[in-house]
DNA sequence: TTGTAAGCGTTATCAT
DNA sequence: ATGATAACGCTTACAA
C-alpha cells in the first residue's frame, strides 16, 4: 500500500465503480480496501512488525526511539491502520472485551446501569458484549460458556440467584467476575450491591412517620439476594418500628404479572395501611390489584417502592420509592472489574451503595381509626 | 443434583480444598485449567487436528466419517473443549459477532429492540456487542472504529441521522450494516423502520374523528428520519383530513427536556385543540408544560404519541399513542442482518413495519366552541 | 534500541 | 476420508 499517488488512484478507481448517481457525502481518507497489517505500516516506515508494535503500544512505546516512534505513527494514521483485536488478543490471551449478562433487558432498572457500565469500559479501552439470560440458569451457563469462547477478558453478571454455576464457571475458566446489584450470600464474590436494609428502613421509618402501624412487605422472588435482603430489612425495621403488624408475601418473580398476583394475596390477608414492595415493578402489580378492589393507592393504601426506575414519577399516583444510584452502580462495577483486570490484586473490595427515599404521592398519612 | 457416588466423590474432594468455613454449591465437571486446545481433543481421539475441526464444524462435517465424528465429539465433550473465537476468527476473518449501536439506551425505546435483537443473534451463534453513541457522530465513529478492530461481522446501527459518516465507513471497512428505527433519506442501506407516515395518519384520524379540526404537530430533532417522517406524514394526514391550522414546531432532541421546551413555544403560537407529538418522550415534556399552564393533558388539550414505550399506559393521564413493533423490529433487524452475512445477496431488502394506534385517555372528544 | 523468530489456536489448501 | 502444512496478524522473548 505504498505512495500517496498510487493511493488516490485507487480511490479513483473506487468512486469510478460507484453508481455516478449517487450522492457520497464527504468521507475520510479511509482507503478503499481496509485490509492493512502492521507489516504495511512496518514497510512504510522502514522498521520491523515489532517496532511498530512497541511504539504504538503505550506500555512498551518507551523502548522505541521517539524518532522512530513519530515516524511510526504518522505512517500508521497515514495508512489507516487498526490493530487486529482478533490477532492480538490470540496472541496476548485478552481480548479487551468485557461481557455483561443481565436477566432481562427490558426491566427497566438495567438499561441505566448497563449504560453507564458500558461508557466507564469503552472509556478503558474495552468493548462491551450484552446478553439477556431470561433468568434462565441453563441458559446463563451457555452465555458464560459463549463468552469465554470469545475470550472476555471480564464478566458482569447482573442475574445472579442463589444456585447459579454461573461464577463456579468463571472461576474454572478463569475469569473475573463482578456481581453487580445483587450478591452471592456466603460467597466471596465482589459485587456492587445496595444497602438494601437501610433503604427499606427508609421506606418503614416514612410510613411510620405518617403515623402506620400495620405495614405489609410485599417480598421478591426467592433465590434473588436483593428480596431477602430487603425482606430481612423489613422485619429489623419493623421490629425497630414497634410495628402492629408486619405480614410478608412473596412474588414469584420482579414483574408486574407476579406483584399483581402476590398483591392480591396480600390484599385478603390481615388489614394493613400501608405496603412496604420490595421492588417498583411489584408496586405496578399492586396498583393493579387495588384498582380491582376499587382502593386507590396512596389515598387508601400508602406503597412505597424500590429502585426509583425512569417514569415511576409519572405514574398515577406518583410512586414514594427508594432511589437507588444506577449510574454509579454501572460505573463502580466496571471500575471494580477493571481493577481486578489491571492489578494482580484478585480480590477487588465489594462496593454497597447508599440509597435514599424519594416521597411522592402513593404515601399519605394514616387516617384516624384505619 | 448429581446422585453418583464419582460425583459425590469428587465434590468432597472439592470442598476439602475450599475454606473450611465457606459453603460451596455443587459445579459442573469442568476441569481446574481449561485451557484445552484441538490439539487436545485430536489427541485424545487419535486423530489430527484438522479432522476435530472438519468434525466439529456443521459445514465440512461431512467429510469425516461417522464412527471417527463420533469419537472426536465424545472426546471433545470429555475434556469439555470449546473452540476459541479468537483463533478460528484471525483464520476466517469472522468473529461470529456483531454490534448494535444506540444512541442512548436509557432511552425506553431501545432495550426492547436490543433485547430482540440480542436474542434473535445468540440464537444464530452470534454475540452482540453493544454500545452507546451518545449522539455524537464522533463517538459514532469511534465506535464503528473499534468494532472493525473487533472484526464485527456486521453491524446493526440504529443512531443513523443525517451526515453521519458511520455507513461509509463501514462500507470502507467492508462491514456489512442494517439501519434499524432510523433511516438515510436517499442512501440504499437496509433498513428495518416503522411506517411513520401511516402510524402519524392513524393519529391524526383518530383526532379528526373526535371533532379535531386545529391540532398541532410536535415534531423531533432535525436530521433525524423518523422526525422528518412523522412530519412529512403529519403534513399529508392533514391535508386530507381538511385541518383548519396545523402548526408545527419541532424539538430539539427526542427527550423530555426538548420536549418541553418545544411545548411551551407551541403553546403560546396559534390555539389548537390537539397535539401530535413525533415521540411518546415528548409527550413527557407535553404533559409537564401543560402543567405548568394549568392545562389538563387529555382534557384541555388531547395529545398523542409515538413508540407506545414501555409505561406510557400508566402515566397521567394514560397515552394514546402509535405502537410500533419494538420486538419485531429487533427480530427483523437481526434476521436481515444475519441475510447479509450469510448470503451473497448483499442487498437486504429493508423492512417497514406496520404501527397500529392505542387509544388511552389522553385524547378525548374536542368540545363544542373549542 | 531494533531485528529475528516463535507461537497464540484455528481452518484452508494441499497432499495422500 | 484423513494428515501435513501453512497462514491468519499480532506480541514477546531473545539475539544482536
Amino acid at each position: 500500500m505504498g505512495g500517496s499517488s498510487e493511493f488516490c488512484n485507487r480511490l479513483q478507481k473506487f468512486r469510478d465503480a460507484a453508481q455516478p448517481s449517487r450522492y457520497t457525502p464527504p468521507m475520510p481518507p479511509e482507503p478503499p480496501d481496509a485490509r492493512v497489517t502492521i507489516a504495511d505500516v512496518a514497510r512504510a516506515a522502514g522498521v520491523h512488525a515489532s517496532t511498530v508494535s512497541r511504539a504504538l503500544n503505550p506500555t512498551t512505546r518507551a523502548m522505541v526511539r521517539d524518532d522512530v516512534a513519530a515516524r511510526v505513527e504518522h505512517e500508521a494514521a497515514r495508512l489507516g491502520w487498526r490493530p487486529s483485536a482478533i490477532a492480538a488478543g490470540l496472541r496476548t490471551r485478552r481480548s479487551r472485551t468485557v461481557a455483561i449478562l443481565v436477566p432481562d433487558l427490558v426491566n427497566p432498572v438495567f438499561p441505566p446501569i448497563v449504560r453507564a457500565a458500558e461508557t466507564a469500559l469503552a472509556a478503558a479501552g474495552y468493548a462491551t458484549l450484552l446478553a439477556n439470560t431470561d433468568n434462565d440458569p441453563a441458559r446463563e451457563e451457555l452465555l458464560v460458556r459463549r463468552m469465554a469462547e470469545h475470550l472476555v477478558d471480564g464478566l458482569m453478571l447482573a442475574s445472579a440467584a442463589r444456585g447459579t454455576r454461573a461464577v463456579d464457571l468463571c472461576a474454572a475458566l478463569r475469569i473475573p467476575v463482578v456481581l453487580i446489584n445483587r450478591r452471592l450470600p456466603g460467597r466471596a464474590i465482589p459485587a456492587v450491591i445496595n444497602d438494601d436494609q437501610a433503604g427499606i428502613a427508609l421506606a418503614v421509618r416514612h410510613l411510620a412517620e405518617l403515623g402506620h402501624r400495620r405495614i405489609a412487605h410485599l417480598a421478591g422472588p426467592p433465590g434473588v439476594s436483593t428480596a431477602a435482603d430487603r425482606r430481612a430489612g423489613f422485619r429489623t425495621a419493623a421490629r425497630t418500628a414497634g410495628l402492629e403488624a408486619a405480614p410478608v408475601t412473596a412474588a414469584a418473580a420482579y414483574t408486574v404479572e407476579a406483584g399483581h398476583a402476590a398483591a392480591r394475596a396480600l390484599l385478603v390477608g390481615p388489614p394493613v395501611t400501608a405496603v412496604v414492595a420490595a421492588n417498583d415493578m411489584l408496586c405496578l402489580g399492586l396498583y393493579d390489584a387495588l384498582a380491582e378492589a376499587g382502593l386507590r393507592p396512596g389515598a387508601d393504601l400508602s406503597v412505597t417502592g424500590f429502585n426509583d426506575m425512569p417514569f415511576v414519577d409519572r405514574i398515577n399516583p406518583p410512586l414514594t420509592t427508594i432511589r437507588i444510584q444506577h449510574d454509579e452502580m454501572g460505573r463502580r462495577g466496571a471500575a471494580l472489574l477493571l481493577e481486578r483486570l489491571t492489578s494482580d490484586a484478585n480480590q477487588g473490595q465489594s462496593v454497597r451503595l447508599t440509597p435514599s427515599l424519594v416521597i411522592r404521592s402513593s404515601t399519605h398519612r394514616a387516617r384516624e381509626g384505619q
